[in-house]
DNA sequence: CCGTATACTGAGTTAAATTCATTTTAAATG
DNA sequence: CATTTAAAATGAATTTAACTCAGTATACGG
């Protein structure tokens, strides 16, 4: 009885919470928002409809629930996609192909975060989060200089997310299945390097990132070698 | 019978038709399409509310209808806004200021598409015309060779269109105006070229190209200065 | 002017979200 | 254990808004 009075019920009400919301994720994802009853939820989760109400304002606080735990445990899958001591560029490449992964066995529930309140609100907090981990990816690249100081984060932010969005679209629509060269190419524009497979080609070419860790090589045996001259990179 | 009586009548439907387009396209805008109640765009228009259903089947198609109709005037002002002889690059330049621009002015009706049916159904048969304006520019410049043979228009095409509308959708969300910028900086990495503005600094900065000369100067001056040593990167 | 087809109307129907008075279950107490 | 009390759950009743349709108004050819 006593000992975990809150801890023991805490656990039941969670489970009850995470079962309400598996039932809402399925239905939505088979019917849409708009053709999913809120009592057919309820029946799908073994609960009166009522109770739904209990764990949530409404539909749409519902459908809010399931969009911010997908894109919490995107974040969670994100971060253990990359490996930590990866370059910058293998490490997008691991985000990429993780997203794009992602969210095309997903579809449905990616869609549905278009019928959550559209923008302001904190409804969409975990999608925040989420692209938060592209941001620290290419911090961690300009401040070990694999990528050129100032770079636009933001605004290649928008492209990586934007292109993979869209290129999901396409593919879902024609019917085609997961495509890596989708990301490979992405990233051989906005970072540069490895030719921009443009079907399926396949040569070498340095990288932005092999010059730029050559010529510092080569430097720091100039200064050796040689250190009686000009310094500009303050 | 006789005369025109489909014609006369014709104009006076097609009237009353975008009346009530008009007054949906003003609700939805201002209160979302769930906030919108038929009665409000029906009164809006001067019209019954059986009146609306005599010309749309439903909510949903009334928001095709405005959603439609939105993308096919997009397609005619995009036409219009690029100059048939100029470059590729500057066609596309004419064209993402213009898309850019636009989805920015009519935010809440670009939104309201992700509410219209999702994928197939060619309830989306306008956006599909107005992509098409994307890759005739594209294939044009193939064609003129301006760009590479088996350029992947398909994906670009994604790329242009995905970086433009998160872009759109990050300025409106930190509540900014059109930025030119974004589109400069787009063309840069898809087309190459004309350098990317990288935030507003405006100080010169090391590009992959840059690197790769410098590279080669000073490999050229080590050669000639001392040649009997290590090489490691290879 | 009349007849008829066409357009329009808005009260009535219906379905589904949301509420809430009541019941059930669980925890605490003695 | 039996009892009290609080929390959780229920589902019938309420509300809201989309959609229907029997009836009315309008226009137009003859």
């Amino acid at each position: 009885m006593p000992a975990t009075p809150r801890h023991t019920s805490r656990a039941r009400v969670e489970a009850k919470e995470s079962s309400i919301l598996n039932a809402a994720e399925k239905t939505f994802a088979e019917v849409g928002f708009d053709g999913a009853k809120v009592s057919d939820i309820a029946r799908a989760a073994s609960v009166a409809e009522g109770t739904v109400y209990l764990y949530y304002k409404n539909k749409q606080d519902l459908l809010a629930g399931v969009v911010g735990r997908f894109w919490t445990q995107l974040t969670q899958g994100a971060e253990a996609a990359i490996q930590p001591e990866a370059t910058t560029r293998e490490q997008l490449e691991q985000l990429g192909r993780y997203h794009l992964n992602s969210i095309l066995e997903q579809f449905e529930v990616v869609s549905l975060t278009y019928r959550a309140r559209p923008q302001q609100e904190q409804d969409l907090d975990q999608v925040r989060e989420y692209v938060r981990v592209f941001d620290r990816i290419m911090q961690r690249g300009v401040d070990r200089d694999e990528l050129p100081k100032h770079t636009p984060i933001g605004q290649l932010r928008d492209v990586f997310f934007g292109t993979l969005e869209f290129s999901a679209r396409t593919l879902k629509l024609r019917e085609r299945p997961y495509d890596h060269s989708v990301v490979t190419n992405l990233l051989a524009i906005m970072v540069g390097s490895s030719s921009p497979t443009p079907s399926s080609a396949k040569d070498k070419e340095p990288s932005n990132r092999d010059l730029m860790n050559t010529l510092k090589s080569i430097q720091k045996q100039l200064k050796v070698a040689d250190n009686s001259s000009s310094n500009k990179s303050s």
